[in-house]
DNA sequence: CTCAGATATATCGCTTGACGATATATAAAA
DNA sequence: TTTTATATATCGTCAAGCGATATATCTGAG
């Protein structure tokens, strides 16, 4: 009961990282920094700075993402904004990828019980 | 509405291989085709065999499965099966798994929604 | 005022793992 | 007989998440 540990939480989230910084820009413009605490506070899952930056000009490679610096408290930041690919992009991804959990869970879950009620001797 | 290409989908997958491989097993002893055919089946996920058997013998070399070279049919099949590791492991990934997903839910769904009902010009 | 700690972005090299390609061998089916 | 499915294995490649590190600014405690 003691959790994963990092090595296989970093790989759970792995590939998913990308559809979490999407949901969280689709509420309105967002910067790196808030991006990550955002998606920290909403799925537990904390993305590194090594990953996320990385990550966000990935994003803005693809052209699913629009930056540009702006400041509204005196400090420079880097705000982030979903273009409509990256809308159409969040909406295929986030379909594709709760099926794809729901039909994992309906493996894993019953093992799960499995394993729970009926452990067997090694 | 196209879904993932072949790399997003191999990278949402990744790190969730162990569990699926791990979940298959619950249900008793399995060679690796019929491992790789199961999962496939359950969950729509394809384990190419390149990454399938280098997960098994990662796994063993873990001491979460077993392996014995066995004929039930007059053909041998590496046999495996889930030590008290592997099913300890097993409880506490697929619940740490399954409370993942459920956060993560909570962020994109809400997301998914928003992008579909409101969305805004580039 | 000063210094520590939080905020904010960025890059580099390391490591891991999923994959395609490839190899080998046997059983079943045409 | 020859093709196709079954069955396991390894190798080199590639992508991504990360730790370490760098840099700069803002805030708050002393």
């Amino acid at each position: 009961m003691t959790g994963l540990n990092d090595k296989s939480r970093r790989d759970l989230f792995r590939g998913s990282l990308d559809v979490m910084v999407l949901a969280v820009l689709a509420d309105g413009k967002q910067y790196g920094y808030s991006i990550q605490k955002r998606v920290k506070e909403a799925s537990g899952q904390m993305i590194k700075a090594g990953s996320l930056y990385p990550l966000l000009h990935r994003l803005e490679a693809d052209g699913l993402v629009k930056a540009t610096w702006e400041s509204d408290t005196g400090r420079d930041r880097k705000w982030y904004t979903l273009t409509a690919a990256g809308q159409r992009q969040l909406k295929a991804t986030a379909a594709d990828w709760q099926a794809a959990f729901a039909r994992m869970s309906a493996l894993v879950l019953p093992a799960l019980r499995q394993v729970t009620h009926h452990p067997a001797a090694d």
